[in-house]
DNA sequence: ACCTGAACACCGTTCAAGT
DNA sequence: ACCTGAACACCGTTCAAGT
């Protein structure tokens, strides 16, 4: 009935070209080499994986779902203020984990069958519920924006050494964060009358 | 005393290679396509280029001189805050034109020899200058790297087509950037009791 | 001094054949 | 129903040989 049983998972694939992305970005995860990591041959691959670029973007989808799940990780639902510099320092934090990974996730998306976007948005979630919580419903969604733009730029040029200007990095980022925080809020307290956040306590860090 | 005459040249290569990258992104840069754009076999090409890596790197690092070329052709000089305005909108606009080759400046810088940061601090040189004069030099740095990292992250996003929000994306660009600028120079003259700009001229667009 | 054809190692992928 | 060896097309790169 089982003539040839399945020595290997789409799980443990896509592990070992997730580890291989890690280790030695792009160029180090070739068919030949994930195939060795789950005890197969190459062509074997091919009965659990369309291609070698479908696998890279099931790798890259998966990136997504962990970032969101690091998001989550750090909201405390008290101050929305806190929560959004906790969450930006856990995106940068997750970056600087998984530097190859973090790349290719941002790279991925060629114009060639996109990925689903409902993964990006379901990571993002927590991001635009805290931003709601800010700056009020209705511009959440410019607030999220804004926020995700400069943390991911921030860390997109770190990543690449980009514009290698000195100075420190670390004070930095959280200098922009705050700032851009503060604006935020400030701006919505100015602009709407609404007083961010509704529990006062001291849970900002 | 010539018996055989170059019959391509550095820059020939470089122009093919960059044209392109353009047009179908890096996998589309094969030293044989590259070769026939030049009218040359490939083999000839490693008389001009060390390899296919070096050839990238080199339209890696011409892209970043195109770049600051772009941004000093906006700066008039009269009013820093509209000048910072005016690279921002320069820089998206450069991405826009040649997304492939955007992707690719950024994307490059990986950990095998570094591009020479020489390049970019001086495609930077005309946004640190407006910085400088707009909240003076001592902070200057850390508000070219804020803007920066908004821009990039922006427009990066925008390209990957990522965290897939609605709205419209040309307003909200130019909102972040204004916002970005107003706070700077706001909190400039607020914190040191600067006034930004000499020439009060309309120079506002 | 640059160009060329032939060759090498490596890659992604296909496929008929095994079990 | 999955795995395998062999094969194909393609890639970057090398090199002896041409002129």
């Amino acid at each position: 009935m089982s003539p040839a049983p399945a020595r290997t998972t789409d799980a443990a694939i896509l592990a070992a070209a997730r580890d291989l992305l890690d280790e030695g970005g792009p160029d180090a995860v070739t068919m030949q080499a994930v195939a060795v990591r789950v005890g197969v041959r190459a062509p074997s691959l091919y009965k659990h994986v369309v291609s070698r670029d479908a696998l890279l973007r099931a790798v890259a989808e998966d990136g997504i779902v962990e970032i969101g799940a690091a998001l989550a990780a750090v909201v405390r639902g008290e101050d929305p203020a806190s929560d959004l510099r906790a969450m930006a320092h856990a995106f940068r934090s997750w970056a600087h984990r998984t530097p190859n990974r973090y790349r290719h996730v941002f790279a991925s998306s060629r114009a060639a069958d996109r990925p689903p976007t409902g993964l990006a948005a379901a990571a993002v979630a927590p991001l635009l519920e805290s931003c709601a919580m800010l700056v009020g419903p209705e511009r959440a969604l410019e607030a999220a924006r804004l926020l995700t733009a400069y943390v991911h730029g921030f860390t997109s040029m770190e990543l690449a050494e980009g514009f290698g200007l000195g100075g420190s990095v670390d004070s930095a980022f959280a200098f922009g964060v705050d700032t851009l925080v503060g604006a935020l809020g400030g701006a919505s307290e100015r602009a709407a009358g609404r007083v961010a956040g509704s529990d006062p306590g001291g849970a900002a860090a």
